[in-house]
DNA sequence: CTTCATTCGGAAACGGACTCCGTTTCCACT
DNA sequence: AGTGGAAACGGAGTCCGTTTCCGAATGAAG
């Protein structure tokens, strides 16, 4: 299909990925292209190369926290207790140290086709799909609930987050219900 | 305190309220300030001399809704089943048709002192103390709920409007419990 | 070492919120 | 019912961030 990438267009790539990465985990959203890319000791074009634009930055960087998860998921959701209540603390935590992990979940949703997008993603999603199986399994989970429920969730989960909100007493109130 | 301000003032004030309205409703925060300034019949100036900045016209815009939601609270939240229940639902139905008012509660959080502002705002949240304690008396409600959680959960739902999602099932997910 | 397709850099174009100030309008006081 | 001046108006212009464009530079293939 594609041609090869020359040595040091992949080499810039990368630096770009690794300057927003940095930039992103602390000041979320609102870091300037012009500054990412005098971190990473390239010129805007080039980062315009990589990335279509600024979002799709957004999302890039954050990939790598799909798979961290991902591996969590796998290791620590499958135990006797609720696997979903475990994985959604996990992605509360992430979130809550990674403001860069919620520009990307936050925009994500709502246009054309970008669902799971990036294979860890979609590799995260049949993770997810087991983790409700398992717990439907053991009767920890009622019988309904599905993969969108979950993405529908950890949206609203991002957005408490981004507004400072007091995500842990969130989830509490999902998982400990409204009424007494 | 203020001498009463002069006539056109007032009249171009809500000539651009009312604007700012409608078209807000379609299409929610994106509008630009000139399309509503025209729409308005007036200049960009003039908007800007009423409110300091976009922000406050969206929130502005979205008053009228917050007496609205209160005039049902009243009314309808304070009979026999939950009326938390009753009144979440009839905010998502709100937010679901009124892009604005989305807008103006997804911003409002997160910066200096824009909790309830506005003598509207601060009518409902009384209103909303008295539908817990009505609901709590009542056993319906757990007993620790307070007024934040549920600007909390208004919030998450806001955001899962915003981004398409399903808010009838998010609010059945957090009524009937996530684990079986 | 030449060739040339790729990639680079960053100056400029663009887009949209917000400001500034000369002009116009209201109204309180003769 | 005229008028002085405070208040409001309009919209061209500023500011600031994203995105585009294209001549210069650089890596791979022969």
């Amino acid at each position: 299909m594609s041609t090869k990438p020359r040595a040091d267009a992949e080499r810039n790539r990368t630096r770009v990925v690794d300057a927003a990465r940095a930039l992103f985990v602390e000041r979320g959203d609102d870091v300037q292209m012009p500054e990412i890319a005098r971190a990473a000791g390239v010129g805007v074009g080039t980062v315009y190369r990589h990335f279509p634009d600024r979002q799709a930055l957004v999302e890039a960087a954050a990939e790598h926290r799909f798979a961290e998860i991902e591996e969590y998921a796998r290791a620590r959701c499958f135990g006797e207790s609720s696997g979903l209540e475990r994985y959604l603390r996990f992605v509360g935590e992430l979130l809550s140290r990674d403001r860069g992990l919620t520009a990307a979940i936050d925009s994500a949703r709502g246009r054309p086709g970008s669902e799971p997008r990036g294979t860890a993603r979609e590799r995260l999603e049949t993770v997810v799909a087991e983790i409700i199986a398992h717990d439907q399994a053991a009767g920890l989970l009622r019988s309904d609930c599905t993969v969108a429920d979950v993405y529908l969730l950890v949206g609203a989960l991002s957005s408490v987050i981004r507004k400072g909100g007091d995500w842990a007493r969130f989830l509490d109130l999902l998982r400990d219900q409204l009424s007494t």
